[in-house]
DNA sequence: ATTGACCTTAGAGTTGACTCTAAGCTTATA
DNA sequence: TATAAGCTTAGAGTCAACTCTAAGGTCAAT
């Protein structure tokens, strides 16, 4: 049974984040001391690296916790709630992605643009082009 | 002279977010009616449009106010202060963009794992590769 | 027995960019 | 003139995921 700072110090979480994660019933300690300190056991373990396996791909905390009741009791759930999960996920990734490429070529562009020198901005255009309003758009939907 | 709508109508900025644009300091009303309502110059426009470009290239608030200082007095200030500032926000870009390329591949392997089917997820490979934690690592630095 | 490291809790603060509310003027239209 | 639409302000609320604080209890080592 690992104390708090030793799970810490497994996972990569801080004990602030698994307290946290407690909270919000992701992770939890199988046994408390008599003074409540937490002990948690080897599955406990086993689940906060599923926790923070699930967090390093992108998942929000509230797809955890279902991905996490599912994982609990798989006879209950299919495969395709999990896909399912995974697709969505993917989807707000991939639409992420095409507006930071978005942004990434615009920047390039007006990178190349501009002389980046000394010289006064008086004819910089990179202001010139914020300035004509030529680029393109992209803004996060939600 | 327009009337805030008016110009939320144009920028396709709501008023709500250019008077908090203008809390920022990053736009302004150069006239105000008796009454206090706010009159927007074709300057002021122009400015509000510059704004908005450069909130839609991903710039920040605090970005944009220093970009707006140097489009002020462009003779204080040199292009490489310009390109400073932009190379910054690609590099932050890129970064992003490294992240969220890994999970991507990551989602996609996960998907083509699992069947995705009706059958339980009692051999769900999605939930055993978070069970194992054999997923690559990738978190946003700041 | 004392020190210091570690643990507990509830709850507040952080970040960035909005978004909304309430209460009350002003202006335009019928 | 009455009503509705639009404007004003200060300030509070939202989101997600932490991160920190304060005040105090516990534990291991000297």
């Amino acid at each position: 049974m690992l104390k708090i700072s030793e799970l810490a110090v497994l996972t990569g979480l801080s004990a602030h984040t698994i307290r946290f994660y407690e909270k919000h019933g992701l992770i939890e300690a199988s046994k408390r001391s008599d003074s409540g300190y937490r002990y948690y056991s080897d599955a406990d373990v086993k689940r906060a690296e599923f926790v923070k396996s699930a967090r390093n791909i992108g998942f929000s905390l509230d797809d955890i916790g279902v991905l996490l009741s599912i994982r609990l009791d798989k006879q209950s759930h299919s495969c395709q709630e999990v896909t399912d999960i995974t697709q969505h996920k993917l989807d707000e990734v991939n639409a992420r992605l095409a507006e930071l490429q978005t942004m990434q070529q615009t920047l390039e562009r007006l990178l190349e643009s501009c002389c980046g020198g000394p010289e006064n901005a008086t004819h910089c255009s990179i202001i010139e082009a914020l300035d004509g309003g030529d680029v393109t758009v992209a803004r996060r939907a939600s």
